[in-house]
DNA sequence: AAATAATAGTTTCATTTGTAACTATTTACA
DNA sequence: TGTAAATAGTTACAAATGAAACTATTATTT
């Protein structure tokens, strides 16, 4: 930390800003979570996230992984087509209403999952190492805090 | 929150899952930012944070740029080319080593500056409302925290 | 000094992403 | 009933992004 000119202005400090710590901190963090997936499986993270989505809840529709996995249903569509593709996910029509499709993983698609799920918990918690429970406790409020604010901006 | 059904396998519930909340906050807290400068001046994300770099440091090469505002050189070079256009930002020489370049934000660019700073300033105010000042110092911690963590996985 | 490696930055090309427009189907309502 | 509006999802096109190759310059090695 050389300091080579004071600036008289004022000036913001990136590093200090937080929806700039919050970006970086979630590319880094997204960045080294997206090997697991994606090295052994090429999966890309929205498929991924497809795939947690209906490892939760099967049955359901694109639009219902909108809702859940922070997705555009652009997002979705895509996502969808390349897991069927792959032969991780299978889509059926809704007879009731024919313009849903209804999502479920595949066999292989839960094989997928079964082998994913386990690191993506062991990444979380290696990321988590350096927190004691109570900061743990505590960060879960704040982002919580966060994210309802920011919804509400 | 309906339980249509109950899944016996243990599935990971997305929404708890500390990357995905990280990833999901940090982008609506970025697309909600980027109204201040891309609505107004017509500016990306990469170029507010070049900006925002040489605000703090003037007269500094895109490379010292690079390790400041957590872009890699490519997104540099493009965010200057970009402001430079926009006669937002002024490049010379360096005539010790011809290879660095000497960036500056113009008068131009000094505006710009003056007129988002204060207003991200404004948005973070908001964004952090809801915290007290502890928890705002907690806050703090728990990402700094992680940062190191996630830089070490 | 000549050859090699390293650094700063740019350009190119392929992939990803976002926005808008589109099809198909169902709902609302006049 | 028929017409308009809403919903589910896909497709097409433009813009953004990432990885690799490239130029130019400086540093290192032999």
């Amino acid at each position: 930390m050389t300091k080579i000119s004071s600036p008289e202005k004022n000036t913001l400090l990136l590093h200090d800003f937080l929806p700039y710590r919050l970006a970086v901190l979630a590319k880094i963090v997204g960045i080294s979570l997206s090997k697991i997936y994606r090295e052994k499986f090429g999966i890309t993270n929205q498929q991924w996230r497809v795939i947690f989505a209906l490892a939760r809840q099967a049955n359901c529709s694109a639009s219902h992984i909108v809702h859940h996995a922070a997705l555009d249903k652009v997002q979705v569509s895509r996502a969808v087509a390349g897991l069927i593709e792959k032969n991780l996910l299978e889509r059926s029509a809704d007879n009731i209403d024919r313009r849903n499709s209804i999502l479920n993983l595949t066999i292989e698609g839960w094989k997928v999952y079964d082998q994913i799920a386990p690191e993506a918990v062991a990444f979380e918690a290696r990321l988590k190492d350096s927190l004691d429970e109570r900061e743990a406790a505590e960060l879960d409020t704040l982002l919580s805090k966060l994210m309802d604010k920011a919804t509400k901006l």
